[in-house]
DNA sequence: AAGTATACTTACAAAAATGTGCCTAAAGCA
DNA sequence: TGCTTTAGGCACATTTTTGTAAGTATACTT
């Protein structure tokens, strides 16, 4: 599963540098770029495309602006989102995955694969006895 | 995506019932069953077989007790783990995967690969200039 | 009789995450 | 002049999550 056993649940404070991370165990370390509330939930919606900061905003509706700039914010750093500002009035923003970001394709469709699977069954068990 | 544009955030209080919540983004349904700082560390260590919560609380070194209760306890509410209780002093108690938690095989093996990927660079370099 | 082992529970405390409400800039338009 | 639009920032408040320390039960061993 892992090349690090017995590891797998270890803090990750600000004071270990990157390379003590990454001798972790890379699901640890995923877990803890992906955690929080709403990071995976933003990247699913910019799985398709980039999308502006109001678009976003819509997209998600319990998302506040708060922490739609905090989550972005984040994910940018972590290399996982891309921040493109176009300078005019008024602002426009577009945000896109990187090559990291779009790496996480497979996680979030068999994220999907998986809810599908064992919690939408009353939708399709509905759709399939019409 | 996901048959349910639009609605990707929604809150999900107790209040609603499962066949609202059911006809939601799998995506965001996924997420909310998979949120937590431990969750997913748990699922990790299940993937390969049966754990004792001694065990679990070993292969896990910075969790405290009290959170691997709630987290397994969660786990078991939302079907993912399984409670095998040995009716013998001291106590024994196995915890599993149920078919529904082994369903997450992709999705853990998926992040792993994104981890071991983007994250453990440094890692794989050494190996490999060596 | 006291200590060991295992899997917890409970009350309380601290820390982390998230939410609220209000404010800004700068150009275009009525 | 003043309103609209977009993408935020900021201070503060609240909620949620997580941690700490202590206690429980019971059979077996020393």
């Amino acid at each position: 599963m892992c090349d690090n056993l017995h590891i797998h649940g270890l803090k990750m404070p600000e004071s270990m540098d990157e390379e003590t991370r990454s001798q972790l165990c890379p699901v640890v370390y995923a877990v803890s770029k992906l955690g929080g509330k709403w990071k995976l939930i933003v990247v699913h919606n910019l799985i398709d495309g980039p999308l502006r900061f109001g678009e976003l905003r819509r997209a998600i509706p319990d998302i506040t602006q708060r922490m739609l700039t905090l989550t972005l914010r984040e994910l940018e750093e972590d290399g996982i989102v891309n921040r493109h500002v176009f300078e005019v009035v008024p602002p426009h923003v577009e945000y896109s995955l990187t090559e990291v970001g779009q790496g996480l394709e497979s996680v979030m469709s068999s994220l999907g694969d998986w809810g599908r699977a064992n919690f939408a069954q009353k939708r399709n068990a509905v759709a399939q006895t019409a």
